[in-house]
DNA sequence: TCAAAAGTGTTTGCTATACACCCATGT
DNA sequence: ACATGGGTGTATAGCAAACACTTTTGA
């Protein structure tokens, strides 16, 4: 062990958003999962998933390795949020947390394993967390609130298809507010982000709802010279 | 030197930016320094100016000291833009950069020192740079324009009062295109982002131009959570 | 008095919002 | 039949773009 050793560590955490009832009103919100630190610093307490980089993956295959491992499943969005670097955020140790935010698909997590070192929490119901995770966590969600009413990421919360009741129910949950029907409908089908697929959903006790799915060639331009084709667990691919 | 030394090395680059008159066209566009590189990898050629990330300083510290070592200027506006970290992009060694992008004054930045292996490049005419510094430019300067367009960043190239036709002229360069003084000056001042300081700026063959100054109050939010509270050299402090 | 940029006024068109209304299904 | 959400039509407000026009200076 060099003087060097002891520099600085790189470490990628995820912050990971499925959608999930809530507790008592039983409307759709917004949960992550968290994993309770085995070791101090912070041991005992809740934090974001994730751990050192391995010196042979990139940082993307790290987060969506941890978000497996955490989850048992595969990222449907997934993008950097930020590198948290400060001097001061983890006592007696210099780590920089490049920190991703991903969205899995909600019908997936609903029925994700919890264990004793795993739970899902509601988003607006967070404990307080290790290091300065509580403030990522804030930052993940501001940003997915943002995202979302600009850019064409809500359809990765659902299936291959859906319905626009469906998409509008995403919105309203992560938004926290109630959209108008038919305004919602003319938004996204005059954007272009979404196709209908030419079936409907039956079953309900009213009239079917045309079922739609995600255009992938629908230009968005909302990561510019950065939208790797194809990258390996990047973004929508 | 044990095996765990050659892991994952940390570095802290910054793209600064100015607004410099075009060589041949007078018209102002973005200008940025780049630094020669003196050993391998890619000897020789022109990069980023940054370096590897001292354990006793902040990220954004970081940026901002080598910016300073670069240009002998302090930033108006610094911001995070992205962590690069694919294990391909540095040969024989694995580097995390963060980058960072700054704001200079354009008055500074036009007195600025050029040395041998210091140089001002036109953002639309950079060469064949080191490691992947081409991409992290061409992501750099989409930021840029992409937030000029939502934010209330251009005064950063000014100084501490200006023109509603310097801010303009900021603009037109950073976007390229002309655009109309009449509805311009709506915009900016219906937006609350600048106060008239009440004095005007003789001298043109004219009528003077009223003075403004940028408002600190006027609440942007395009930061979220991360808008710390004057944080060294951080943002619009 | 004239050129040039500062600054104001006005029209037009697009888009978001609100909400009235009709449609098609299961019970 | 009727309740329930799916889906369409339409009026209105606000905002951005285009552009005509007036103002104030230096030469």
């Amino acid at each position: 062990m060099t003087a060097h050793a002891a520099a600085v560590q790189v470490a990628v955490s995820t912050v990971i958003f499925a959608l999930r009832p809530h507790e008592d009103t039983g409307r759709m919100t917004v949960w992550l999962p968290l994993v309770r630190r085995i070791r101090d610093p912070f041991g005992g307490r809740w934090a974001l998933p994730g751990g050192p980089l391995e010196p042979d993956e990139d940082l993307a295959e790290s987060a969506a390795r941890t978000l497996a491992e955490t989850t048992l499943l595969a990222p449907q969005y997934l993008e950097q949020l930020y590198a948290f670097g400060n001097t001061d955020r983890s006592p007696g140790e210099r780590v920089v947390s490049i920190v991703y935010w991903a969205l899995v698909r909600s019908d997936e997590a609903a029925v994700a394993v919890e264990t004793e070192n795993v739970r899902w929490f509601e988003a607006d119901s967070i404990p307080g967390l290790a290091f300065d995770h509580n403030l990522i966590v804030d930052y993940a969600l501001w940003r997915l609130r943002n995202k979302l009413e600009y850019s064409h990421i809500a359809h990765a919360f659902l299936g291959e298809t859906f319905t626009l009741s469906e998409l509008r129910e995403v919105h309203e949950a992560v938004l926290q507010k109630s959209l108008d029907p038919a305004n919602f409908r003319r938004q996204i089908e005059g954007s272009g982000q979404v196709v209908p697929t030419g079936d409907v959903q039956t079953g309900g006790r009213h009239r079917p709802a045309r079922l739609y799915r995600y255009n992938r060639d629908a230009a968005d331009g909302t990561s510019g010279p950065l939208a790797w084709p194809a990258a390996p667990a990047q973004g929508t691919t």
